[in-house]
RNA sequence: GGUCGAGUAGCUCAGCUGGAUAGAGCAUCUGCCUUCUAAGCAGACGGUCACAGGUUCGAAUCCUGUCUCGAUCACCA
C-alpha cells in the first residue's frame, strides 16, 4: 500500500505541472502533518511555490487544492489558511491502511539480516570494581541499539571488551593477600565483584595511609605517592604478571573468576546479553605487534626514550602515544589489536563502541590509528558518545561514596514495584512467583524506561525519587496501558475476524492510525540516530493517545457490530506495538498488572 | 588556552533535514470510578527557547560573536 505522503506528492507534482507548467521538487513541495487545531490531515507549504505561482499564498493554496480534491482519489477536501494547504484524506484511506497493517507481521520492522553487519561494543568494565549507575545507562543503550538495528534489518554482533588486566585489578589483588585472610565469596556471602571492589577500596585506604605517614617525615607529596610500599607492590605484581609469573597468574584468575560471577548476575539482573566476549589480555599483544609494525613500515615515530607516536597533527590531532617507552601497552594498544581481531572473526561494515562522551578524543583517534595504518574497514568505527549521568547532589564520586550501586538500585526499583502493586490490589489470581517476575517487570521497566527516554548524546541527571514515580511519562505507564489492551483482547477473544474497512473513524481512532503509520519511519529514525530516545518517546505518544480513546469511546458498549470489531483490532494493533517497542528498549510487557 | 558537547515552563525532558498560536511529564489547582484495569482521563496555571547580531516570505532549529556549564587535551583507563 502507497504511502499517503507519497501519493500527495506525487499529486501536488501534477497539480503545479498542470497549474504553472513547471517541475517540481522537494525543495517545493513540503508536505507535513496538519497541527492539532486545523482542520485536515496533511499540509501543504505554498510559500516555496509563490515564485512559481506568481499568485498570493492564498490563491496559490486555492488553486491547488482545488486542482488536487479534483484529481486525487485519496483527497476529499481542503481549506486553506493563511499559506497553508491543509488537506483532508478519505477516511477510506485509513481503515485500509490499519487493515494492511493487521494483515504485516513485524509492521514497521524490517526483513532480518537484509542490511550490512554491525557490531555493537558495550558494557565494558573495569574488573576491578561492582556496576554503578554509569554502567547501568551503558548496558540499557548498547542492548537497545543492537535491538533496534536488528528492527531495521541488520545482523547485530553484540560484544564486550573486559578489561581484566592493568593496574587496577593489581590493586585489589595486593589488597586481598596482604589483607584478605584467604577470604572468598563462599566464605563470606558477598558478591564476588563486591568483594573484589571491597579490596580496591582497602587499597587506596592503605596507599593514602602510608603517603600521609611518609609527608610527615618530611617527604613531598609527589614523591610519596612514587615511594609508597604498597603502590610499588602493585607495580612489581604488575610486571610479574606480564612476565606470566604463575602464582601471580593464579590469584589474578581467581579473583577475576570471582568477579565474573558477580558481574553475571548484574547482567542477568539487567537482561542484557552478548554474543562474545573479548579480554583485553588476550588483545593486547596483538596491538602491541601491530604497532611495532607501524614502526616498521615508517608510519611512527620513536622518542630517545623508546617510546612510540603516532603524528596527527596533519588531521588536525596531536602526537599519540602507542608505546611506552618500557615496552608495555596503554590503553589505546589494546583497542587497536581488539578492533583488529573483531574485523578478522565478523567482518562487519559498521563498529559502534557505546562509550562515554569523555571518551570522545581517544575514539577519533583510534579510527585515525587504525586508517593510518592501512585498515580501511576502519571508516566503519562509530563511536555512540553518550552524557554522564549526573545526581542531583552533582557528579558521582567514588571517594564521597556517592556512587549508586546497579544491584542495589535494581533492586531497590523492584520493592517500590512490589510496594505500588500491593497497594493497588489488582493482583488476585496471580501466583507468588508470577508476582515476584511482574514486579521485576515493573521495576525494570520503570528504570529502563527513565534513563532510555533521554537522548543519549545529552548529559542526564538521575533523580531517585522521580525515577521510582510509575505515573506519567514512564515505562509503567506503558506497561499498565498494554495490560490494559490485553484485558480488552481477552474479553474480547478475537478470531481473525474479518475487518470491516467502511467503518467511520472518530478523532480519537484516526489519530490513532496516523500515529500508527508512522511507526516504520519512527523505527528507522531510531536506527540512523542510534537513538533509543526515538521508540521511547514514540511509545509514550502513542500510549498517551491510547488511553484517551479508551477513556473517551466505549468498546463492548459499542451496538454497531463493524465499529466494535474495527475498535477491538486497533487496539490489538496497538498492543502489539507497544510491545515490540518495549522489546527495542529491552523493556518486557506484562499481561495484567 | 585549544578542541568537542550542552543551555527550551519552578524541576526533568520532547521538538526530524527552517513553517501556523513552542509541546509532554512532575509539582500546584478543578472536575471524572455502579460502565472494557483511576499506574488512567478531561481541564487550569506556567515561556524573553542563555544573550546579541545575521541569513529570509518565515528561525528554538541555519551562520557569527558573547556568556554559563560539562568533557577532553597524560608513558591513566
Amino acid at each position: 500500500m502507497k504511502k499517503i505522503e507519497e501519493i500527495l506528492y506525487l499529486g501536488a507534482q501534477k497539480a503545479i505541472q498542470t497549474l504553472y507548467g513547471v517541475e517540481s521538487d522537494e525543495k517545493l513541495i513540503q508536505l507535513q502533518k496538519t497541527r492539532k487545531d486545523f482542520e485536515g490531515d496533511l499540509t501543504l507549504v505554498v510559500f516555496p511555490l509563490l515564485r512559481v505561482s506568481k499568485k498570493s499564498p492564498e490563491q496559490t493554496a486555492e488553486e491547488l487544492g482545488f486542482w488536487m480534491t479534483q484529481n486525487v482519489v485519496e483527497v476529499c477536501g481542503f481549506n486553506v489558511v493563511k499559506g497553508f494547504l491543509n488537506l483532508e484524506v478519505f477516511n477510506a484511506y485509513w481503515t485500509q491502511f490499519l487493515a494492511t497493517v493487521l494483515d504485516t507481521s513485524n509492521f514497521g520492522f524490517a526483513i532480518p539480516n537484509s542490511a550490512k553487519p554491525i557490531m555493537v561494543e558495550y558494557s565494558s568494565p573495569n574488573t576491578n570494581k561492582p556496576l554503578h549507575l554509569g554502567h547501568l545507562r551503558n548496558n540499557f543503550l548498547g542492548y537497545s541499539v543492537s535491538e533496534i538495528l536488528k528492527a531495521n534489518g541488520h545482523k547485530v554482533t553484540k560484544v564486550q571488551i573486559v578489561n581484566d588486566r592493568g593496574i587496577h585489578i593489581c590493586k585489589s589483588m595486593v589488597a586481598w593477600e596482604k589483607y584478605g585472610k584467604g577470604e572468598t565469596p563462599a566464605s563470606t556471602g558477598i558478591k564476588g565483584d563486591k568483594l573484589v571492589g571491597n579490596y580496591y577500596v582497602k587499597f587506596d585506604q592503605i596507599y593514602k595511609e602510608q603517603i600521609a605517614e611518609l609527608i610527615t617525615k618530611g617527604i613531598e607529596e609527589e614523591e610519596a605517592k612514587k615511594q609508597a610500599p604498597i603502590m610499588i607492590e602493585a607495580q612489581e605484581m604488575l610486571v610479574k604478571w606480564e612476565n606470566n609469573d604463575p602464582e601471580i597468574r593464579s590469584l589474578w584468575e581467581m579473583m577475576n573468576g570471582w568477579v565474573y560471577d558477580g558481574f553475571e548476575s548484574t547482567y542477568n539482573t539487567m537482561g542484557v546479553d552478548f554474543d562474545k566476549l573479548y579480554y583485553e589480555s588476550d588483545t593486547f599483544l596483538l596491538g602491541k605487534d601491530e604497532v611495532l609494525k607501524a614502526l616498521d613500515q615508517g608510519k611512527l615515530f620513536k622518542k630517545e626514550n623508546g617510546s612510540i607516536w603516532i603524528d596527527l597533527t596533519s588531521q588536525g590531532l596531536d602526537n599519540k602515544l602507542l608505546l611506552r617507552g618500557d615496552g608495555t601497552s596503554v590503553y589505546i594498544t589494546q583497542d587497536i589489536g581488539t578492533a583488529i581481531i573483531r574485523h578478522k572473526e565478523y567482518n562487519c561494515e559498521e563498529y559502534i563502541y557505546v562509550v562515554g562522551n569523555e571518551q570522545d578524543y581517544h575514539f577519533q583517534v583510534l579510527a585515525k590509528v587504525l586508517q593510518e595504518f592501512g585498515f580501511e574497514w576502519a571508516s566503519g568505527i562509530q563511536h555512540l558518545s553518550y552524557g554522564m549521568v549526573d545526581l542531583p547532589t552533582g557528579k558521582m564520586k567514588s571517594r564521597e561514596g556517592t556512587v549508586v550501586d546497579a544491584d542495589d538500585l535494581m533492586l531497590e526499583m523492584k520493592n517500590t514495584a512490589q510496594e505500588i502493586s500491593e497497594e493497588l490490589g489488582k493482583l488476585e489470581g496471580l501466583a507468588i512467583e508470577e508476582k515476584d517476575a511482574l514486579f521485576h517487570k515493573i521495576g525494570m521497566g520503570a528504570l529502563k524506561y527513565y534513563i532510555l527516554k533521554v537522548d543519549p548524546k545529552k548529559r542526564m541527571l538521575f533523580n531517585p525519587k522521580e525515577s521510582v514515580d510509575f505515573a506519567g511519562n514512564t515505562g509503567p505507564f506503558i506497561q499498565y496501558t498494554y495490560a490494559r489492551i490485553q484485558s480488552i483482547l481477552r474479553k474480547a477473544a478475537i478470531s481473525d475476524c474479518d475487518f470491516d474497512t467502511s467503518s467511520k473513524l472518530n478523532t480519537n481512532e484516526k489519530d490513532l492510525v496516523k500515529l500508527i503509520h508512522d511507526y516504520p519511519e519512527t523505527v528507522q529514525l531510531a536506527g540512523v540516530t542510534h537513538s533509543p530516545a526515538v521508540i521511547a518517546n514514540y511509545t509514550y505518544d502513542l500510549v498517551k493517545l491510547y488511553n484517551s480513546f479508551y477513556q473517551n469511546v466505549s468498546i463492548f458498549n459499542e451496538e454497531d457490530a463493524a465499529l466494535q470489531m474495527m475498535r477491538i483490532q486497533l487496539s490489538a494493533v496497538v498492543g502489539d506495538i507497544i510491545k515490540r517497542s518495549m522489546k527495542l528498549l529491552g523493556i518486557e510487557v506484562p499481561e495484567q498488572m
